[in-house]
DNA sequence: AGCACGCCGACT
DNA sequence: GTCGGCGTGCTC
């Protein structure tokens, strides 16, 4: 276990005289004996490139890689973090360049061998600058900046009165020191003297007037302390207690024998009791301790009894398969291939236990919106608090302090979305990424990594194993287990023998020469059939419930003017706006962009205006006509999240609620046992994305909303609406067959060599200037081209495509063009990436093409 | 990202 | 004549 001494906050050390109370912990691994007396360090600037520093004499044995230091950059003071040790610089100019570094912040590394190895490899796949890696994975609390303090000397301060500095630059700022009582930071001048530069500031140390030093910063978070109290032993009888110190003695004695309270609670029982546990604390009746406040957002969420039943045939084996894994100590990964209502999570918990009972931890990786409240209660139940929940509502310090617990080895389970990955978990047995599948594990922005991919090396480094669950593998993931490149798992059948739900697909084409159907209206014929409205009627009449899928918020995503044919179209990006009609507001769905409904077309004046197509919310309204009855509850961003989505799903749970419809939040992860209706509107939805994965994510889609049907006694029925009801994603679905489906689709990716058959990187470039964004995009691809046409062996094995078009080709204002770089193996597409990159200029991009942000996306997600 | 330098238009 | 706009280059 480490110690708290790393993490107290950076002291305030100066560049010349070390701190000695910091004593190093650790020999640097990679000096043997031999004497590297420079640092590589990643510096906190968008560059591709890391820097060098020599190292003081004082810091030889604490500058050890993974500890941050300060570092003088550019006339400024940074902090960077400690690569790797090396000896001098080849380079002798670069030699002349280097400066010396400043202080260590760190008693110990904050980040260990494997990570850095794993951070560094980021960077270099991913195509990110090293520190822009190395700040994600730290919390900001760590992320401290530094100040320049500046002194005047006395010889600064003779030369000014003899009128020795010439320069009126050098005279202001020297007044200024003059004046000041003590040091003063650069920043604050350049603040105050306009013009001041650091060059000038240089000038005048030179010279002897001033001396500088660089100080670090204070932390982003401060760590919050609370009081909690223990019974040490029953009081005496003669002893004379207070009332309040007798409420408070029996309160802990009902508590039970050593049980901790926080002092909170106490003051919330018994008013002010501060002063009554001091006066138990003298005589030793009670002990108090201070510790870390940790908030929870899911501390009261419901607590699930932990399932005592004995672990199917399936699981069994998986588990047997595991255990023999984790007592080689070998890394591995795993496919773990289970049906809905497998008991994935019974297996992640069996198999955690048996990583803790080995003195090791675990991190699980969950997709964004599957932090459902539910998965962690199970959790909580097997593991009371051990377990940080690393969520995106927590405050900068209750990140902080969940970093803090999980590194210094008090909690060994670390569960969230996709950034847990960066967990600072000591002696990690188990990584597991539950529906691996999923793409809210791949990061939009920035580095632009997938933390599934990022687990592989992770568990690498640690020789963990890497379990990937899913009921619906990617099509890579699965692909790489039928190769035997990873492990694979299946568990074909849902714990007690249940049935997978009967699904049945719904043709929503009109028959040639049928008319409007007369008993309903066009508006409920157009979303509803009648056979999913009888099922939908006789599920409420047999007392149980119903889940409605439709992949669109919203009343209708299409406003249009039924005279003159004005669409409402927002005027950032190349979408329509979608009606709010309870908000009474038009919106874009990918900006802010929103305005009034309106009444009157803008253009012709017609009050007469089509709302087309149908959203989550005027569904509700149809079917709140429908079945008047019915308690209809509606789940999508718009209806709230927090403690108001905890509370929706939770009243259907209780069967508060008879029907729940919404957009994918209600496909995720639920286990609501009570179910045996559930209805996708639209299947054909995300068909018609212009993306090679959408036959993929629909058949996901599908089979995991279907698997939230029939979870309980009863068994479970899915209605499956579609314009295209012979789509092999929607075959397959009807079947339950992912073979069906993975057979059909790895065909299709074969014949257009898309992946698993071939590798993608992507070339994004977005501007507010057209002309720039098609220039910058042009330029790129030609090069692209050229350097793939003089190479033999790229010719065979990269082919560039485009420049085109984004599929959305304007977006928050922005012009988005792309271009994309398709490789039969990864090696070749890697260089000629990286070839380009160097070669166009990556590194500035502004420098060429005027505000044109150029992005490059590895292994890319979504085509969008 | 910052910051500095350098080269052109509107101002005391 | 100079102030300041942003285009360009550099950071151990």
């Amino acid at each position: 276990m480490r110690t708290d001494e790393a993490l107290d906050k950076p002291k305030q050390i100066s560049l010349l005289q070390s701190d000695s109370s910091v004593t190093a912990r650790r020999q640097d691994p990679q000096s043997p004996g031999a004497l590297l007396e420079f640092v590589e360090v990643a510096v906190d600037v968008p560059l591709y490139q890391t820097f060098t520093y020599r190292i003081p004499e004082a810091l030889l044995e604490l500058a050890v890689p993974g500890v941050r230091v300060l570092v003088p950059f550019r006339g400024r003071a940074t902090v960077a973090v400690v690569l790797r040790r090396t000896g001098p610089p080849k380079d002798p100019g670069l030699l002349d360049k280097i400066l010396t570094m400043g202080d260590v912040l760190d008693a110990e590394p904050i980040l260990d061998a494997g990570m850095l190895r794993m951070l560094q490899w980021m960077a270099s796949y991913y195509c990110a600058p090293p520190g822009e890696v190395l700040k994600m994975a730290l919390p900001a609390a760590l992320r401290v900046t530094g100040s320049r303090q500046l002194e005047i000397t006395p010889v600064g301060r003779k030369a000014l009165s003899a009128q020795v500095v010439v320069d009126p630059m050098h005279r202001a700022l020297l007044g200024k020191l003059v004046l000041a009582p003590e040091p003063v930071a650069a920043q604050e001048l350049r603040k105050r003297l306009k013009k001041l530069t650091y060059i000038a500031i240089a000038q005048c140390e030179q010279a002897g007037w001033l001396t500088s030093h660089y100080v670090a910063g204070k932390g982003g978070a401060s760590i919050k302390y609370e009081r909690w109290v223990q019974l040490r032993r029953d009081p005496f009888t003669d002893e004379r207690l207070g009332q309040k110190q007798e409420d408070i003695i029996i309160q802990l004695q009902e508590l039970g024998n050593g049980e901790w309270m926080r002092e909170a609670d106490l003051k919330h029982l018994f008013g002010v009791v501060g002063p009554s546990i001091k006066a138990l604390l003298r005589r030793g009746i009670v002990a108090v301790e201070e510790r870390e406040v940790y908030r929870d957002p899911f501390s009261n969420a419901p607590v699930v009894e932990p399932a005592k039943h004995e672990p199917t045939p399936d699981q069994a084996r998986v588990l047997g398969e595991l255990r023999a894994k984790l007592d080689e100590r070998a890394f591995q990964t795993y496919l773990l291939h289970g049906v809905t209502g497998s008991g994935k999570t019974e297996v992640y918990v069996r198999i955690i236990k048996e990583v803790l009972a080995q003195g090791m931890g675990a991190i699980i990786l969950l997709p964004e919106i599957s932090l459902t409240p539910q998965f962690v209660s199970v959790f909580r139940s097997h593991f009371g608090d051990g377990i940080a929940v690393l969520h995106s509502g927590l405050t900068p310090g209750q990140r902080f302090a969940a970093w803090r617990r999980i590194y210094r080895g008090e909690v060994r389970i670390a569960i969230g979305a996709r950034s847990a990955i960066f967990a600072p978990m000591p002696d990690l047995g188990i990584i597991i990424v539950d529906e691996e599948h999923d793409n809210s594990f791949k990061q939009e922005t920035g580095c632009r990594y997938n933390a599934r991919d990022v687990a592989q090396f992770r568990g690498r480094e640690s020789n963990g194993i890497v379990l990937l669950g899913s009921a619906t593998p990617s099509v890579e993931t699965y692909f790489n287990a039928r190769r035997g490149r990873i492990g694979y798992l299946p568990m074909a059948s849902r714990v007690g023998e249940r049935a997978l739900p009967d699904v049945q697909i719904i043709d929503m084409r009109r028959e040639p020469g049928a008319g409007p159907p007369v008993n309903v209206s066009p508006e409920v014929a157009e979303n509803l059939s009648p056979d999913l409205i009888a099922a939908v009627e006789q599920t409420l009449a047999a007392k149980q419930q119903v889940i409605l899928f439709l992949n669109r918020r919203g009343f209708s995503p299409f406003v249009m003017c039924r005279d003159c044919g004005h669409p409402w179209r927002c005027p950032n990006c190349s979408v329509s706006l979608t009606l709010h009609r309870k908000a009474r507001r038009l919106r874009c769905h990918y900006c802010d962009y929103s305005i009034p409904e309106p009444n009157k077309c803008v253009k012709c004046g017609s009050d007469d205006i089509g709302h087309i197509g149908t959203g989550t919310e005027r569904l509700e309204g149809i079917l709140q006509k429908l079945f008047p009855e019915a308690r209809i509850g509606r789940l999508d961003r718009d209806t709230g999240h927090g403690s108001r989505l905890l509370g929706l799903i939770q009243s259907f749970r209780d069967h508060k609620l008879d029907i729940l419809l919404g957009t994918q939040m209600v496909t995720k992860g639920h286990d609501f046992h009570n179910v045996t209706l559930v209805g996708v509107i639209m299947a054909d939805h995300g068909l018609n994305f212009p993306d090679f994965r959408s036959g993929e994510r629909t058949f996901q889609l599908l089979t995991q909303v279907a698997g939230r049907a029939g979870r309980g006694e009863k068994p479970g029925t899915v209605y499956i609406q579609t314009y295209t009801p012979w789509h092999y994603s929607l075959e397959a679905a009807l079947e339950h067959s992912f073979s069906e489906f993975v057979t059909h689709e790895l065909h299709a990716r074969k014949d257009l060599s898309y992946p698993p058959f071939a590798h993608l990187a992507a070339v994004l470039f977005e501007g507010l200037n057209e002309r720039s964004v098609i220039n910058a995009a042009r330029e790129y691809a030609m090069a692209g081209k050229r350097l793939v046409a003089d190479n033999e062996q790229w010719r065979e094995s990269v082919t560039i495509l485009g420049p085109a078009q984004a599929p959305l080709a304007r977006l928050r204002g922005k012009t988005r063009w792309q271009m994309l770089i398709k490789g039969t193996s990864r090696a070749p597409l890697r260089a000629v990436l990286g070839a380009l990159l160097r070669e166009v200029g990556f590194f500035d991009p502004r420098a060429r093409f005027g505000g044109v942000k150029v992005a490059v996306d590895v292994d890319p997600q979504s085509m969008l």
